[in-house]
DNA sequence: GTGCTATGAATGAAGG
DNA sequence: CCTTCATTCATAGCAC
């Protein structure tokens, strides 16, 4: 039952436990990423993730954490755009910067990576995508009256000094027991 | 080679600035969420922190927001899990975490179960974990108040169906105390 | 075998 | 409450 093997994106290690996405399922989501999408709503990543089990096993929280990862890391990176780990000397290789597909680089040649024409799924993928960067995102959170009692209850703990202190004044009761 | 970290109460990595908090305290934590406290009060903030700092350090806003974030990652991962329609590779196992304590009990797979990081300290306190636990979590003097307290919170998630049928483990804290 | 990097996963903290 | 950011832990993979 080699389920991975089918687009020669060796998931070898991946055993259990850890996703490991293959190269087409990255690839869609570094494109959905450089066409804009940085936080995808819940129904966003349910359909990303449909979509993506076509190429492998996975799992919505996987794209989910895939964007917060990746989101995160490209701003830190851009941050970090000077100074650098420093063993840089010498070799003139530096990692990457802006979003290259970090993993499909890294993964050797890709012997069987060259699919000059891309596969069914990824066709039909990439005509969804269409939609979901159209797709406009409708708040329409109105908690109101949960957002009310929560700010009163909040408030409270602001002034017992719970939140934006630092540290709560009324520390300890004696009421060790032992 | 920061093997020392015999500040003994916190784990490794928890240099300063954010609250980590020990295998102790997350139990005591977990058993109250699942004894079905779900928006602790201020008050009852207030005891839970003093409480736990026994095992600590710890502010009051740290079990705020922990009960805040585990009831909503609890709620997202319930949702989130609608995302592969399992694949059934070979043993078609999928890892549900629900709630995962990634302090102590993290050594799920673990082949070697190799925990180097944890302390004597650490071994004291499971020890000393029994008998707190058999203790009740609320001070004598407030026998009374926070038992009726605790019994209306405990009516409201039930309404709000959070105590669902199955979900929480039979665990009831609140016989401790009453 | 050891070490580093990239990255998946988790969670504390905060904003609205 | 819901959403998002920031920091950290743990692990896969490759280089040395």
């Amino acid at each position: 039952m080699d389920e991975g093997d089918r687009f020669g994106t060796a998931r070898v290690g991946a055993k259990c436990g850890r996703w490991n996405p293959t190269a087409e399922q990255v690839k869609v989501l570094t494109d959905l990423f450089r066409s804009g999408l940085r936080t995808p709503s819940t129904d966003q990543i349910q359909t990303i993730s449909s979509h993506l089990s076509s190429f492998g096993k996975i799992e919505s929280k996987n794209v989910f954490y895939w964007f917060q990862n990746h989101k995160a890391r490209e701003r830190h990176h851009k941050k970090r755009r000077r100074g650098g780990p420093g063993p840089g000397a010498g070799g003139g290789e530096d990692h990457l910067l802006l979003l290259p597909d970090k993993r499909g680089a890294r993964t050797r040649s890709l012997p069987s990576n060259d699919d000059s024409r891309k596969s069914e799924q990824e066709v039909m993928w990439e005509e969804r995508q269409r939609e979901i960067e159209t797709l406009e995102l409708f708040p329409l959170k109105s908690y109101d009256l949960a957002a009310e009692k929560w700010r009163s209850m909040r408030n409270e703990c602001k002034e017992a000094g719970f939140l934006e202190a630092g540290m709560d004044p009324p520390l300890d009761l004696s009421l060790r027991f032992l």
